[in-house]
DNA sequence: CAACAAGTTCGATCAGTTTCGATCATGCTG
DNA sequence: CAGCATGATCGAAACTGATCGAACTTGTTG
């Protein structure tokens, strides 16, 4: 094995996990620690990632966007931290061995991080959040018939008969684009009518929506709120709408971006 | 073989593989390793390539390896210079704007290099194909629905109704485990009958195999060998498996591995 | 809170192996 | 025969894996 495979491999791992231990490397490689140690410590000097003890970290936060968003520049995803920890809470409801739906959307497309360590059964009509499992996870797969629409990577269908009626899930995992008494709301008719064809497939539904998404206005309601079992939003969201969620007899989920797990650069892994 | 087939196949495997061993290419070229190095400094000293220890890597990386390859070592496709080059042949075919079905494959696989130059539509049921035209290429990609198998990244459904009644193609591509006289054979029962929904979309059926499939054996038959429209295989087809195809009534492409499109600007070496 | 003990991890060092580049002999071509 | 590319050989350099003392982290105790 080569260096720069060996280094390939390393900084893809990187790329999907944030952090790594020098055994995870040394197993990925195929190399020993003290290699894998040399290879941190070039990389490093590259100011390819950052070394920590017992392993290395990723540079940037990788991959926390998705295939269509351009990485960088005016692609950025507005209330990241937020829509990480509601991830992390909404992926914490799911047991191994699962089957759940995964609508696509910068919101739940955060869940697949914290997915990486569960063996679930997922149908997702978003091809990042497919890629993503596929490359960093045990999960099984499923995808709907369609095109794929490049602004937002998602297989959509004009078709009743695309494939969702087979998958039959305990929960499925949506964002939207608003949020009120008045129901969930969305902008695209064609997205709408995918989305509705998940919903038949699944038991509970579980809305994944930082607090902005309350006051957010959208022309199209998918569905009654009360549609929803539960949501899962973040700490800012208000009293007022936190008594409307009640009202509607929704479980509410609140996460908290702070308490995740480590966000902090100079820690150790352990 | 002269000087400039071996920098073909050298820059060839470094377009597919990012990195080769001065094993890898003494192997692909025929020729002894001190020849080897001797055309890696040339070929580094046109800016060509980087040459690092124990090889060489391209200057810029393509991601041209399929998603479910593990990239390295064992991975390995084996005949990739012929597939490569059958897979160019048969992009060849196809003109701007048409509708295309491509079946999943490393031969067929090897298309998506030749095809980020053309807006196609595109019917696949190959995620590594979607996944690499959605990043790479203007083309419109569709997906049948089905769950994804690892092994090949390829998306099945045991069901009739997987979508692609709704794509029509002129012609369809596809590889094969085996040809001969009794017809295209191929391993999974699973993936015939996916082939088969595939296959009943487009006007003409093009089969990508490189020479060795015509000896091949494997279990079960897939179509009648009249099925296919085209063949596109390499220089070293038998004379006798010519005439078998020939018999069929089916045209024969035979692509040259060292003949592919121009790799050299101007230069003449010193 | 400080000190200590146990367990990891790090960096340096060393021996063994691989690879490099230069040199030389051989064989092909014009 | 001259010119050139190729293949083989060999010492030098680079890389790898193992080892060991030092430094660090963690948990416990006084």
């Amino acid at each position: 094995m080569h260096e720069r495979e060996r280094h390939r491999i390393i900084l893809d791992l990187l790329s999907a996990r944030a952090v790594g231990t020098v055994a995870d490397f040394a197993r990925a490689t195929g190399g020993s620690e003290a290699t894998v140690r040399r290879d941190l410590a070039a990389l490093a000097g590259q100011g390819r990632l950052r070394k920590l003890r017992g392993g290395a970290e990723a540079l940037q936060p990788p991959n926390l966007v998705a295939l269509g968003t351009p990485a960088g520049a005016a692609g950025a995803v507005p209330n990241l931290l937020e829509k990480r920890a509601i991830a992390r809470a909404a992926v914490a409801l799911c047991a191994e061995g699962d089957a759940i739906i995964v609508n696509g959307g910068t919101t739940t497309f955060q869940m697949v991080h914290a997915m990486d360590r569960l063996k679930l059964q997922v149908l997702t009509n978003s091809f990042s959040v497919a890629e993503h499992l596929l490359r960093h996870s045990a999960c099984t797969v499923f995808l709907p018939s369609g095109s794929v629409y490049r602004e937002q990577n998602i297989i959509l269908s004009p078709f009743e008969d695309d494939g969702t009626v087979h998958f039959r899930a305990r929960r499925m995992f949506m964002g939207a684009q608003g949020v009120s008494a008045l129901g969930i709301m969305e902008r695209d008719a064609l997205i709408i009518s995918s989305e509705q064809r998940l919903m038949r497939q699944a038991d509970e539904l579980v809305l994944l929506v930082d607090s902005s998404k309350f006051r957010a206005q959208s022309s199209m309601i998918l569905a009654p709120l009360a549609r929803a079992t539960r949501i899962v939003t973040d700490h800012r969201i208000a009293d007022e709408d936190r008594r409307m969620v009640a009202a509607a007899g929704i479980d509410l989920i609140v996460a908290d971006p702070l308490r995740g797990r480590d966000h902090n650069p100079s820690a150790s892994i352990a």
